[in-house]
DNA sequence: GTCTATAATAGGATAGAC
DNA sequence: GTCTATCCTATTATAGAC
């Protein structure tokens, strides 16, 4: 009898992970078969595009988690300085304190990167929307706002890489803890 | 009669600028050979090792370049301030205003980074140690200097990111701008 | 929908002539 | 040192049975 299937969000969620973990070119199918439990011609099935639908999928997917966890919680209700340590907690956890690269970078690096502009631009700009809406409820201007919600995607991003490259993970907790105090101070 | 070869550094810098392009894995022996007008087996004669001894030693050429480049200048004579526009001009210039990215960066998400580990550590680290330095001769903190240096790199490296990610070189700019004026100030 | 089997090609690497 | 020619394997992708 057929082993019993994952269900679809199941199977991004194992897509993401070999992407994230290995990036574009270097995730083979033969990978994301075995991440996935499904043969090749299996995945040619759910995805008839192939290894570039795959990421355009998961893509898609990444957008509608961080949708539900990160920036739908900053605009519930809750001080901003609440919100933003939750969202803060919420980072820390996703990449592991640093262990874990992210999909956005892995994918914004890769050679059909103009294939996934798009939804990467999307994606970048949701996070900064999300972040620069939290400083203007803490009573930002606009223009620092904007500044200040480009940093924490700047940092965070810039800190994966630098733990990735030095093997240590001290970077991204000081990164993170130092957003902590500096996202919704008041401007100099 | 045979072409007249290019030079050593020529050599690399080209492999250098294919690498950063593509990635590691994204870079093909194929493109490798046209980048530098060598024939596959031709690359095989310098690079016995194959691609990954071509990133090895890509590596250390940029190692060398921005010892040169980059972290002399810091040691040299001049007021801090001066020295850090020189080497901020110089990162710009570098990265093209966020057009490209770094190779550091792209090796660091390479499937075979662990092969890289040393020498992408010693890159990152001479690079925070640069600029660690220079806060230092500038009056801050021991803790503050460390703190301030990783920040630069990591700011650096998140704005690529995003400007990658977005198409948009407007975060680069800014970030520079910003350091400007912020690395060296005084602790709050 | 899932599988086995296989095609077609690209990738990394080597042999050996000049 | 550079080339042509070739090998082997991995990779993407497809055909077609169940």
């Amino acid at each position: 009898m057929p082993a019993p299937s994952l269900s679809k969000d199941e199977v991004l969620d194992r897509l993401l992970t070999t992407f994230r973990d290995k990036g574009y070119e270097g995730a083979s199918l033969e990978e994301l078969s075995a991440a996935t439990g499904l043969v090749k011609s299996s995945l040619y099935h759910y995805f008839p595009g192939g290894k570039e639908e795959m990421a355009e999928r998961v893509l898609a997917h990444l957008d509608r988690q961080l949708a539900t966890d990160l920036y739908q919680p900053l605009r519930s209700a809750g001080t901003p300085a609440r919100k933003l340590g939750a969202m803060l907690d919420t980072i820390d956890a996703f990449y592991a304190g640093g262990r874990k690269a992210c999909l956005l970078e892995r994918l914004s690096a890769s050679v059909d990167r103009t294939r996934f502009q798009r939804p990467l631009r999307r994606a970048f700009t949701a996070w900064v929307d999300a972040v620069e809406a939290l400083c203007l409820e803490a009573g930002l201007s606009k223009a620092v706002a904007r500044a200040r919600a480009e940093d924490v995607v700047i940092r965070v991003q810039g800190a994966l890489i630098l733990c990735a490259g030095t093997n240590d993970r001290g970077a991204f907790a000081r990164t993170i803890k130092d957003l902590r105090a500096s996202v919704l101070a008041p401007a100099r």
